[in-house]
DNA sequence: CCTGAAACCTGTCTGC
DNA sequence: TGCAGACAGGTTTCAG
């Protein structure tokens, strides 16, 4: 599910709720039952067990694909990585259950209410900090890419500042937070650059183009509640609108070129050859 | 500094 | 039907 705008609609439904499900805001966490003991990164269980109890969630935010959970004293992070998801369900054990109700269960947080904050994750790469120092985990971060202080030419310098292949640079949550493996391959055919293009030969057109193309990608995928693949379905729409990711041998929308893939940092990388040369 | 490979996991799909 | 292999929205760590 994860990249920023799949986390991002996750978090809205938790702070809105929906006709079947309460708001998350105001809750208070009464108990936890952790079912994956490498879920959770720190601290120990059994400080975080009893850190957790009788904490209000005072508010819900995000910070590149990582959630923040604004506790009483402390912030609840937790990263979706893979296959992670967060929803409410109604709470329908003891507080300290050893199994979890539903298979891939990894973590339930039991609520005041009668509800509780599933986190579900196939995968098991999830994970979840506890801290009263947030910035000690999303203090590495680079910048929000729809953060209006970045505009085009502090994004140029940022790419002639490394000398990198454009699609791992995107990808790495150090330059810019958010980005992953769809969204990257997206603005990249959408701005016509090569993914394997070096930063730093960008011209400052070609920059700019990046940085729109970016945020035109993230903010679609957010309109259409993000993108809903394989097994792990949300409800999301942006799967219909892919011009290139999963498209490997289908038409390029643009000249009808065969769309390539390869692997690039070890991630599939799809692309136009035609409409994102290497040399002009 | 930069790139690539391996590891962490489970599930789905394809081809023989 | 069975089974091996490739692949999946991410990140960390290590080798060269």
């Amino acid at each position: 599910m994860p990249e920023l705008p799949e986390v991002e609609t996750i978090l809205r439904g938790l702070r809105q709720g929906n006709q079947s499900t309460p708001s998350l805001l105001n809750q208070t966490i009464v108990g936890a039952s952790l079912f994956w003991q490498k879920t959770l990164a720190e601290p120990e269980p059994a400080i975080f067990l009893s850190k957790i109890a009788n904490n209000k969630i005072n508010n819900i935010s995000r910070r590149g694909k990582f959630c923040v959970f604004h506790l009483n004293h402390d912030f609840l992070l937790i990263h979706l990585r893979m296959s992670g998801d967060l929803y409410l369900r109604p709470d329908m054990g003891p507080s300290y259950d050893l199994k979890p109700k539903q298979a891939h269960e990894r973590l339930y947080l039991h609520l005041d209410s009668g509800w509780g904050l599933v986190f579900y994750d196939t995968r098991k790469f999830g994970r979840v900090w506890l801290t009263s120092k947030p910035e000690s985990i999303l203090g590495q971060l680079g910048l929000e890419p729809l953060d209006p202080h970045l505009d085009s030419d502090l994004f140029y310098s940022l790419l002639q500042s490394k000398s990198r292949q454009l699609k791992p640079l995107l990808m790495d949550q150090r330059f810019l937070a958010g980005l992953g493996n769809i969204y990257t391959d997206e603005a990249l055919f959408d701005a016509r650059i090569n993914p394997l293009r070096l930063s730093n030969t960008l011209s400052p057109d070609e920059a700019a183009d990046l940085l729109n193309a970016i945020r035109k990608m993230l903010l679609s995928g957010i309109r259409d509640h993000g993108a809903s693949i394989d097994w792990v379905y949300r409800g999301g729409n942006f799967q219909n609108h892919f011009q290139v990711y999963q498209k490997t041998g289908s038409p390029c929308p643009r000249c009808g070129n065969p769309i390539n893939r390869t692997v690039v940092g070890q991630r599939s990388t799809h692309y136009c050859p035609l409409c994102q040369p290497m040399h002009k």
